[in-house]
DNA sequence: TCCTTTTATTGAAACCGTTTCGATTTTGAT
DNA sequence: ATCAAAATCGAAACGGTTTCAATAAAAGGA
């Protein structure tokens, strides 16, 4: 499958890469190994490293172009509701999707800068859609802070290896050990939590919002 | 104040190093730079990097050891109190603030699992609080990992540079923007979000537990 | 006291990922 | 035909991580 040939020096009749190629690649790899490595990354596309900084802007530019890429997965289409009670768990659903999708690119993101046209549109559209339900202006932000923030740290939660709290030998912990135990696989009690959660703050929206008003 | 003296190799007579002062300086350099880099960190102690790994298993090991640092700055004795209305989130406050000193810690923990006797015996303590409340075992599971989210995304809000969404040239998000304007300092924002999305999860927490009875 | 083991440090070197830069080859425009 | 721009390779510099031998002092027994 992989074409045997040593490229030589030079530009190629045709282009090797292009910011498509590596995205798709650098997200491959980072859903296996959980990091992105240049070097593996070139060899995985049949290049040398230093061809990679033609088209991105070194490790950074490959981060970035993650976040294009997982960010043209989410389904912005949710928002066209036009309930904020049905719209926005709608679309947080589809967020966390997406990373549930991908839960190793997570702690590769957390600390950038948001810049994609799709995700700005989206959160614009969120304090409209609070704002015309009865929110003041700042505290539409207030609220969709507080909801980004429980959905980015379920989205790292999925990340996490699979115990999250590791219990030492020698540390008397019952009651947690017990709540441990019960717990079924890591996907369903990252997705069970999600979901209580996210009942719990649209709970708490609309109790915001009576008061309000 | 720091000695101008080259140590010369073998045991000094008094033992330069402990992992308490590594944590402090780790904690430090962290706090200022934003990143762990032993090389830098073995400056500022007057000691070779090598010198290190007597004390922590390299990098990792500093990480482990930030976590330490903090953890102890938790104030536990918050949970002593018998309501759990009040107990948890004062305990969550708590967590919060600390992080709140130290912002760039938090990118650095939040893949690392959590070993802290301490933490870990909080934890136990909120799921005996809300077991004796009326949560079944796995139920107070969810809600506990619900509200942990919340706490973990909101302590990266704090880490998060000063525009966590960028709006670039030629996006039009009227309405973001125009909310975003509404915003004080980074830190009141933050704040100000932590504290409406805790009223907002209790409220659902109290939601559940009539369900639940 | 003397000897041995353990402890805490230095110094050197290997390894790996990131980044830059010059050389090379092809394309496309004048 | 010529020349600038584009896309690739190859080499090398740089910096952080980690290991390991060498060294010096402390600690503990005989």
């Amino acid at each position: 499958m992989n074409e045997i040939t040593q490229r030589r020096a030079g530009r190629p009749r045709k282009a090797v890469l292009d910011r498509a190629k590596i995205g798709r690649a650098a997200l491959e790899l980072v859903d296996e190994t959980g990091d992105v490595n240049l070097p593996e990354l070139a060899r995985r596309l049949g290049v040398t490293t230093s061809s990679l900084y033609h088209h991105v802007d070194g490790r950074s530019g490959v981060i970035e172009l993650l976040r294009e890429q997982v960010s043209t997965e989410m389904d912005v289409a949710t928002l066209e509701q036009h309930s904020w009670d049905a719209a926005i768990p709608a679309f947080f659903r589809s967020y966390r999707s997406v990373f549930a999708a991908h839960p190793r690119v997570v702690p590769l993101l957390t600390t950038t800068t948001v810049r994609s046209p799709q995700v700005l549109a989206a959160y614009d559209r969120m304090v409209v859609l609070l704002e015309e339900v009865g929110f003041p202006v700042d505290r539409a932000m207030e609220v969709l802070t507080a909801v980004e923030s429980f959905v980015v740290g379920s989205a790292l939660d999925l990340a996490a290896p699979d115990v999250m709290w590791e219990i030492p030998a020698g540390v008397e912990t019952p009651r947690l050990a017990a709540a441990l135990a019960h717990q079924r696989d890591a996907t369903h009690r990252a997705e069970a939590a999600f979901e209580c959660g996210l009942r719990m703050i649209l709970t708490g929206v609309g109790a915001e919002l009576r008061q309000t008003v």
